[in-house]
DNA sequence: CGGCAGTTTGACCAACATCAAGTTGGGTGG
DNA sequence: CCACCCAACTTGATGTTGGTCAAACTGCCG
């Protein structure tokens, strides 16, 4: 059972939790708080790959080096299980790895829709894009279907969405002004976020029929 | 076995294989040729998501709608399976579940990889990543090791590098030409490349150390 | 009351997109 | 066999978006 062999460990935002190429032989899930994933070029340009959010899974059965640096974006607890014991599981638990590939499944698409984001998008788009999607994460947290309006908090420096977004923080810091111009969103200080219109948001990102 | 249930399909280079939203009961692997991943925005920009090649997977367990647009981009082949019988065999035969998380490990890693080239790469260096990318591949194949010079033939148009790269095909095309002025490729036609020093094309993709 | 990280805003600039001609080359029909 | 055609490609002139550099503002913490 995995419980016989997990650990617990905490992060403080801002804390490393590996560099690319490290040593890890772990494998973890996230418990509480975010993650980061990026990667970053000899020059100091750096992509952000993805987000973990609670539940996600982090790491690499069969690899033994890491290959994104993770960071906690907020503090942050993993659970973590060593990762020779978690791949035998895998082998003689079946139910377990067809989870995990439903659940890497589910990542990919992400990533590809991503790309999409990344590589088509201006900016302002690519700003409201980002805020829908942590729209709709509050809206399902709290288990509303789509509500017109959503407040919440953005867990990211103008620098971390910059990153995410293949842009530099100026540009963010522009575009969420113009937004806020706009009545797309307004704003409580530079983290609370209200979306008065959340169809509206959606069609300034670019998918209105959806993705 | 999953012979027992298997069939093949063929579509001539250019031929849409799926479209997003379609209806999609079975999964299939590449037999021979190249099909492109792509989502297109209501405004008819698009993206590429990946490219398949021989032994890639397509098609999600679980999932009967299509996610992305399946496009053949040369002649191309595919090994069909029906999805429900081969949902079963995933509950039934463990290895072969296993064998399909690490492929999809691998295009996750890879997709996150591609994300850094179109959030954080300059035009030439896109340009030179597709390129190296390929040049590798094609090395691969021939089972060298770290070659100095590789040939090779691209099999894609530039509108469809350009779909890959989120540029224009005029950017494209002047890149490949300042790479051409530069010595970086040489090239017969518009299709068949020569890359003289492939640590230089390494080197121009701005992934020195490599990822 | 600093001090400092995070953020906003402005002025200017470069990279890439857009619009618009041309050029190339392979395939077809006369 | 040649002339033409068309898709794919190249090249040029110009425009726009977002990047760069620089300066100020905010709010929190010591």
């Amino acid at each position: 059972m995995l419980d016989t062999f997990k650990y617990y460990r905490s992060f403080e935002a801002g804390q490393p939790v590996i560099w690319a190429g490290d040593h890890l032989d772990f494998v973890a899930s996230v418990v509480v708080g975010i993650a980061s994933l990026s990667q970053t070029m000899e020059d100091g340009r750096t992509q952000m790959t993805g987000l973990l959010l609670p539940s996600d899974f982090l790491g690499r059965p069969g690899r033994s080096v890491a290959a994104f640096d993770v960071v906690a974006v907020t503090d942050l607890t993993l659970c973590c299980f060593r990762r020779k014991p978690f791949e035998k599981m895998l082998e003689t638990t079946p139910h377990v790895s067809q989870r995990l590939l439903e659940m890497t499944l589910d990542e990919l698409d992400a990533a590809r829709q991503w790309m999409l984001v990344l590589g088509r998008k201006t900016a302002r788009e690519k700003i409201a894009s980002l805020l829908a999607i942590l729209a709709n994460r509050e809206a399902h947290l709290l288990k509303q279907i789509a509500p017109k309006a959503v407040k919440f908090e953005l867990p990211l420096t103008r620098e971390a969405m910059a990153n995410y977004l293949g842009l530099t923080l100026e540009t963010v810091s522009r575009q969420m002004s113009a937004l806020k111009r706009d009545k797309v969103i307004e704003t409580q200080g530079s983290r609370r976020i209200n979306v008065p219109n959340l169809s509206r948001l959606t069609q300034e990102a670019g998918d209105d029929l959806g993705p």
